[in-house]
Formats: C-alpha cells, sequence, structure tokens
DNA sequence: CGACAACTTGACGGGCGTCAACCGGAGTGG
DNA sequence: CCACTCCGGTTGACGCCCGTCAAGTTGTCG
C-alpha cells in the first residue's frame, strides 16, 4: 500500500509523463503541488453528487467507481478506476459534482485544491495538455461504455468490461499475463453493465465453461485472451494509451 | 441558413461566452481565427473513426450526431448536436479519431486547424477554459447517456432523449414552448437509445397515447412538459448550463 | 462458530427484438 | 398529371434474453 506523499507523486507524474513530455520545471511544479493523504475504508464515499467540490482527488492505491443513482434506487457506474487515476479532474472547472465517486477496496488518495491545480495548468502548459488530454481520455471511455451497454449483450458486455479493466491495470503493473485482481462484486458488475447480478453470474458461468476465463477467490484468470477480446469486440484504440496490451 | 463566417462567429462566441467571461482581447483573438465554412448534406461524414484529424469542427447550423459502428453492422449513436456545438474537440490533443461524426441534415460547419486552436487556449486562458469546460460538459453528457441506456426502459429513455434535445436546442434558442424541430428518425432514436427502430415507434405511440406529446410532421409537440420530464427522470444538472430550461 | 455478505441456481414472466407486411408522403420521370 | 420508387413510419405475431423472486451455498471475519 502507498501511504507517502512521494510514492503517490510517482504514480501522478508517471501517469502525465505516459501522455506528455515534461520538462524538469514541470516536474519541480508538479512535486510542490499541496497535497494531502488519506486513507479511507472501502466503500467511501469520495464525491457526492450534488455536493460542492472544490478539489480534485488522486487515487494512489485501491480501486474506485464513479456512479449515478436514479431516484427508484437504480445505479449505474459509470468508470472503474486503478492506482494512477485521476477521479474527478472535472471539479477543477465544475463547483458541483453531478455525480458520485466511490472507493471499491480500502484505498488510498491525494487531494489537491482545485484552484491550485487550474493555476498549474495555465502556468505550464505541458502540465496543462495533459490534464486536459486525461478528461478527454475519460470521454472516449464514457462514449464506448454507452456502445457497451447500447448495444452489446451479456457476454459481450461483461468481456468488454474484463478487456477494459484488464488493459488499464496492465498499464500501471497491476496483474500479469495469467489474470488480474478483481475488486468489484458481481453486483457492481452488474450496475456497471447494466445487467442484474443474477445474470451476471450467468453470464460469468457461461465464459468459464467455454474456458474463456476462471476464477479463483478475487483473482480473474484469463485462459484465453484472443477469444476474450474477440467476444468482446475490444479495440483498445479508444483509450488513447502508448502502453496497451495488445488486442 | 447561416452561411458567413461573421454569423459562424457569432454562435460560436456566443456559445463559449454562456461558459466563460471573455475580455475584448478575447473576443479579437477569436475572430481571427483562420475558418473554412462549408455547406454539406444530410448523412454527412465530418469526421470518420480511424482517420486522422487535425482540424476541428464547428456547428454553425443544421444537426449532427457522433457515433461508433460495430463489426455485426449495430451502430451506437452517442450525442446529438445542434447548432453552435463543438463536434470534435478531441482532435485539439488526439491525432486520430476514436468515432464518427455525422450530419443529419443540411449543415453549415466550420473547420479550424487544431494547431491553431490550441494555441489560442494556450494564449487565451479564458478561451482554454471555456474549451476545456465545453469537453468536460460532453463528457458529463456520455455519462447521462451511460445511464440512460444501462438503467432506465425504453419508455423513460427517450423521454429523457427528447427532454435533453429540448433543453440544448432551446439554450441556442431553437423551439419554442410548444415543441420543437426533431430531426432524426425513429431508426436514429433507436441507434441513440438502445432500441430497435420498431419499438421506439411503438413507445412513442405510447407516449402521445398518454397525452404527454404530439407530433406534426418532424415537430415534437411537447403537450405535458412536467410528466416528459418526471418520465425521464430530467435533472438538468448535468448539463452544467445556465441557460437552462426548468425540469 | 455465528453472522453476514457475496455467490449460485432454478422457475417463471415480461420487455423488447425479430420478422414480416403494409401504409403514406416526397421526389422523379414519363 | 399520374405511375413508380424509396424511405420512413406503423402494426401484428412470436420468441428469447434477461429481470424478478426465492431458496440455498460458500466464504470470510469477528
Amino acid at each position: 500500500m502507498v501511504t507517502s506523499r512521494t510514492e503517490l507523486l510517482q504514480f501522478v507524474l508517471r501517469k502525465i509523463e505516459s501522455m506528455t513530455r515534461l520538462d524538469e520545471d514541470d516536474r519541480a511544479a508538479l512535486r510542490r503541488l499541496p497535497l494531502r493523504i488519506e486513507c479511507v475504508p472501502a466503500d467511501y464515499y469520495l464525491v457526492r453528487e450534488g455536493a460542492g467540490a472544490s478539489r480534485c482527488c488522486l487515487l494512489a492505491d485501491g480501486y474506485a467507481c464513479r456512479h449515478k443513482i436514479l431516484r427508484n434506487g437504480r445505479r449505474q457506474i459509470v468508470s472503474f478506476h486503478v492506482r494512477g487515476d485521476i477521479l474527478d479532474l472535472q471539479h477543477l472547472l465544475f463547483p458541483i459534482a453531478d455525480h458520485n465517486v466511490q472507493t471499491l477496496t480500502e484505498s488510498v488518495v491525494g487531494w489537491v485544491p482545485s484552484r491550485e491545480l487550474r493555476q498549474l495548468a495555465h502556468e505550464r502548459p505541458a502540465i496543462g495538455d495533459a490534464l486536459w488530454r486525461d478528461t478527454l481520455i475519460d470521454a472516449s471511455i464514457f462514449r464506448e461504455w454507452v456502445l457497451n451497454v447500447g448495444q452489446r449483450d451479456a457476454r459481450e458486455r461483461i468481456a468488454h468490461l474484463l478487456c477494459e479493466f484488464a488493459a488499464r491495470g496492465h498499464a500501471v503493473g497491476l496483474g500479469s499475463a495469467q489474470g488480474f485482481d478483481l475488486p468489484m462484486t458481481q453486483a457492481e458488475i452488474g450496475d456497471a453493465t447494466g445487467l442484474t447480478a443474477v445474470h451476471v453470474n450467468r453470464t460469468l458461468r457461461v465464459l468459464k465453461e467455454q474456458g474463456v476465463i476462471a476464477q479463483d477467490r478475487r483473482q480473474l484468470i484469463v485462459r484465453d485472451w484472443p477469444s476474450l477480446a474477440r467476444i468482446a469486440g475490444f479495440h483498445p484504440r479508444y483509450l488513447h494509451s502508448s502502453v496497451l496490451r495488445a488486442a
């Protein structure tokens, strides 16, 4: 578990440098950012829809998700996040949160005041571009999710979710060629794919019976990557990342 | 139909000023932007997925949508656009398009080289913030669409689509208290909501039978705004706009 | 070892997809 | 002026994917 300021900054730097070339002044400016580090438990609300938000949240370790809840209690998870991700960069320019951010597991986060981050983005164009690019990648992933829940059936949806999560985790050194940690429950997978927990369970069983995946506790083992990617129709271009698992 | 450079810039200025306060220098800089104006027919591809893109497209008049197509031919429309919208601001920082942009009707568009726009965003922070904010609003709308196709039933989905389209059109002076122009076909509504054209037709009939909406040619008449918004669960906060139709 | 959450499995029903036929208006050409 | 074509809209029959409800089972943590 990452707990020090230096380690957290390391992750953020790595993430930003994966998107833009920084010079030494950029790096120094990032290191000077006021950053409050906090360890939070699983299922902890980092941001609540409708609440004011004058700071941004960096995920240093653990897993998190963003979601919206309807009056009738139905919930849609709109993204999953791994360490290094910036969870709510929209608060750089919006004062009110339009969705919730919640941890999936025990996590370590760093808080940065929006004001400082915005000023940094203005003063150092390389950093501003990197942050902007990050929000654009977010948007691209949301588009893919609209496609996922709108046009694919249960098996394809879940396969796609697994491919994306594997690819994004892989980019920050999580998981291996065999598989990866799956921190979310079947109910959460359901909330992300527009399916019920029951149907997620049945669909995962099918994928296991077909020899595509296997599970051991919270580890998801991918027995057949090409099949999984083919079922999902996974083409990682939409991730706009230079560090990609081959499809 | 808008056709002059001045008129087009008028729309873009209005849009940007709805998001940020500009000074006279900002406005002058925007007016100096190199802008190639083009009139294009309906169903015209402005951007194709996978193609390189070194310019951004402003919609001056008409209607457009963005969509992704799967191998099996299924299509997901991820957004609809009205005049004043910037259609592909992601090309400011991404060289390759991850989705298609296509007109729905005969339209007038303006092309700006990414390079110039990016430079302007750097030189004039007010403009940079406004553009960034626009991409963040895009992302917020995508999140709402994930929720829409993931958690709502057919009637709610279509009602929500109509509410959003009305609100966004209203913000740029389209439509009236009675209703608005509906430029898309039922098949296109289906591609946007993850439904078939047949089921869209049946669902619209239900909304008409319940006295919520009516149709006269391409005009959609809203007989009962509160009911439509209630059915949709429409809360316009996610549009982050100061110019909003009351929910 | 008890409690609780997550997972698993079966029975049943409904919302929506699929297929197919038909209608109606706009544009086109004779 | 009228026939033809085509696209979009409309309606019905039928079936399946997935939701709902319910009853276990497994795993984990105190």
